[in-house]
DNA sequence: TTGACATAGTTAGTCAACTAACTATAATGT
DNA sequence: ACATTATAGTTAGTTGACTAACTATGTCAA
């Protein structure tokens, strides 16, 4: 994943503005800003997870079948729910599943379906990584204040709505 | 890119509560909100940039080149401005060169070293994207007011700070 | 009741990132 | 002065995403 380490300065952005007259300092330098943190925390998350030997696809695929009463889904929709093609979920399970961590379960009544149901093995490997993972976001995010957070997600609901500026037309 | 469509609802993220009590409830929706937003930013930029047949990651070298009084720079420069491995860069010039936005200059005082520069080619591409891009970022962000963006960026900066928390020990 | 379409999952091939190892060159310390 | 170490860039091979196409199965309407 692109890292984005250099920042452009005030005066860098100005210098650009100048060729670019359409350019918002402060809106290029907030949304860059966000773009990068996202990506540092998305990184360190990976590396969290892969002391435990996953990383956030896999890792993901756990908790949403933990997510289930049943414990169990079926690749389709859980490519749906993780955002990913359905080929790439095939991937995905075939790893968890020589791991041992899921099983594939064939449905008589619609053999073109599989279901997908998550191992004890798979609930203690989430049993363990859980309680670190939210060990440590409770420590990254204890520097901000309730009213603080809500104000955060106030703000990325209207970057949020915003978004369609870049791919309309 | 992993993309998060189905975040947890407040009823899922109590269940998961019960079994791991070191959940924090409003720190895990907002981190999740915002990774999630920050993809979707990503993915949106990606999709207005390839438009143009760029990525991200050419992108951001040709902006980096720019950035340079001579328009010039280097591999390994460009890659830790880039935050990629050196080998990802060669593989992002090979590209650049092909497509005759950049060319390789071999250094004749050290050998090693070749020098990377900005075609004109490659100045009039910025030109027909750079535009298009603060364009659409100005209407992504117009809802967000001044001190807002402030706020943001100091509330980003606090989680900034924090992100350790992930990977230390 | 069967032909057309829809759905589920996998396979094959591509792409852009990565690490590790390599070549070539330069700098340094004994 | 020359052996060692550091630096610059590339190559080779791996990974985890993607799309497109395929197989198999189910659904539905004429």
């Amino acid at each position: 994943m692109l890292q984005l380490r250099d920042l452009p300065t005030t005066e860098v952005l100005s210098k650009f503005a100048q060729r670019y007259p359409q350019a918002d300092i402060s809106a290029i330098s907030t949304f860059l800003y966000l773009l990068r943190v996202a990506t540092d925390l998305s990184v360190s998350l990976d590396e969290c997870l892969s002391r435990h030997g996953l990383l956030q696809g896999r890792w993901w695929v756990l908790i949403l079948l933990m997510r289930e009463d049943s414990s169990t889904s079926t690749p389709s929709a859980l490519s749906e729910k993780a955002g990913v093609a359905r080929a790439t979920m095939t991937g995905l399970l075939d790893g968890l599943e020589r791991d041992g961590l899921v099983t594939r379960i064939f449905d008589p009544n619609d053999r073109r379906r599989v279901s997908i149901q998550l191992t004890t093995a798979g609930q203690a490997k989430l049993d363990t990584v859980m309680p670190d993972y939210y060990r440590r976001l409770s420590l990254c995010m204890a520097g901000v204040s309730e009213p603080a957070r809500t104000q955060l997600r106030q703000i990325l609901q209207i970057i949020n709505a915003g978004m369609d500026a870049f791919t309309d037309q």
